[in-house]
DNA sequence: CTATCATTTGGCGATTTCGCCAAGCAAGGA
DNA sequence: TCCTTGCTTGGCGAAATCGCCAAATGATAG
């Protein structure tokens, strides 16, 4: 018996949609924002520099996506990262790019 | 001074062209394939189910984002995986998954 | 040279994504 | 209660993505 059984066409699929999550440059400063702490709305919508609906739905997808989870508090919505592995992509991503010659 | 300095605006952007790269079902599934070793493009049109140019195309986009490299031998191409910790992005995606209640 | 096979490229409609604006909504403060 | 603040949602046009078909390319075979 195999310990990973072969993926089928739909997890391929619910993969990719957490990949989509995070391809978006707006979502990755996000998400090395988040690496630092938990932030919220406000903070980040001056830090990417759109429009705090934008930020919102840049939130919301990583949420969707179960990257994030936030977090009312008095007025303001705090976000977090739920699942910091995915700080380990970053590394990787760079040795993508070093290794287009 | 620190190891890392801070990425900017454009790193980000150069980031998610990459993550867009895995960001598709099918995609993921020729990684997944290639990850067992070189594979022609009619292997994984097959695979795929897809017409042979929808599949070619999907190389095209992996291998400008520097994932995979081909190697034309003869009348057929075959691709490879350029930068297999890609791989490793696998794993992160079922904690994603998994956490998600 | 001509024909054929494997692959790539061009281009098309259909769908999705993106960022903005405006409107809606919940939590405090006056 | 009424207003403001912080955020989300709806909707729009612009742009990108996806998969197909048809045509072009490149290498080999005859």
């Amino acid at each position: 018996m195999q310990p990973f059984p072969q993926p089928t066409r739909d997890d391929f699929a619910a993969r990719a949609h957490i990949m989509k999550a995070l391809a978006h440059g707006s979502r990755l400063l996000i998400i090395d924002e988040l690496s630092r702490g938990e932030r919220c709305v406000c903070d980040l919508r001056e830090l990417v520099g759109h429009d705090m609906s934008t930020v919102s739905k840049h939130l919301t997808i990583l949420k969707n996506a179960g990257i994030v989870e936030d977090d009312k508090r008095g007025k303001q919505v705090y976000y977090r990262l739920k699942v910091p592995c995915v700080l380990n992509f970053f590394h990787c991503l760079e040795s993508v790019l070093s290794a287009r010659s």
